[in-house]
DNA sequence: TCACTAGTTGACGTGCGCGTAAGTTAAACG
DNA sequence: CGTTTAACTTACGCGCACGTCAACTAGTGA
């Protein structure tokens, strides 16, 4: 029976990360695998986090801001004043998002119709090609 | 009356970037101020172009992706297999953005329900402190 | 004319997010 | 038992996106 635990390889074909990566976000504290001996065990607890990890990365946020949108996952562990900063953080961190979608749309709409006037005029150029 | 040109300081006033920045800019060809004499002249061009240098980074582009998408504005010239290839890319690059709004909106989903369990435990952590 | 201001060109420095050896250790296999 | 294999630590390196001096220049006002 294989264990709930995961080494470092298991984890780097699962998540397609190097083991650097790994051990680099132990150390910046965004994941805290347990040790058997020396070696790192991943928890389903860290997978978890890696898998916010990387959507972070991808909506362009920090480490850093990651690690402490991470903490709203542990809130067991924080007393009430640490616990509503955290809360406060993540409410305003949401309005950020809701930012960017509302941006992200818009620049959508806006490559959509470059994208329309380019093969127009792709269009227009090779049509004259064919006809020299 | 006020040319369409603008000056460094005038350009990192209205966009809050620093001189630093737009003299990087024009370095990785983003930009193209004219020149009178030894300064920088910034025109209407450059102002749209920055706009989008500026949403593209607030997307986790790039500076060389964006150089490449500016193009797609630049058409004119281009040769038709450049163009063709900048087509390409920007449609590539507009699947990306799609994906990544489906993503947002399902983080977003996630972090309000994150948000309204912090609330619960916040308010039934302060209501015993209360009681107590 | 002299000082002041705004802008310029190098060139080196910095923080982030890892990559990449180099050398060590510990478990596993034949 | 030696040896491969996987993981480990330490540490320096790197590309990106600028920051930060230093030294120079070109107009501007008193």
């Amino acid at each position: 029976m294989t264990e709930d635990l995961m080494t470092i390889r298991e984890m780097c074909d699962a998540f397609e990360v190097t083991p650097r990566t790994l051990r680099f976000y132990e150390a910046k504290e965004l994941l805290f695998p347990i040790r058997q001996g020396t070696r790192r065990l991943f928890t389903r607890r860290d997978r978890a986090r890696l898998k916010l990890i990387l959507r972070g990365k991808r909506f362009g946020f920090s480490l850093e801001e990651i690690r402490q949108l991470l903490d709203l996952y542990d809130i067991g562990d924080h007393q009430v004043t640490q616990l509503s900063k955290t809360y406060e953080l993540a409410t305003q961190r949401l309005a950020d998002m809701e930012r960017q979608r509302a941006e992200l749309d818009e620049a959508i709409v806006e490559l959509k119709e470059q994208l329309a006037w380019g093969k127009q005029q792709l269009d227009s150029l090779t049509s004259t090609e064919a006809a020299q």
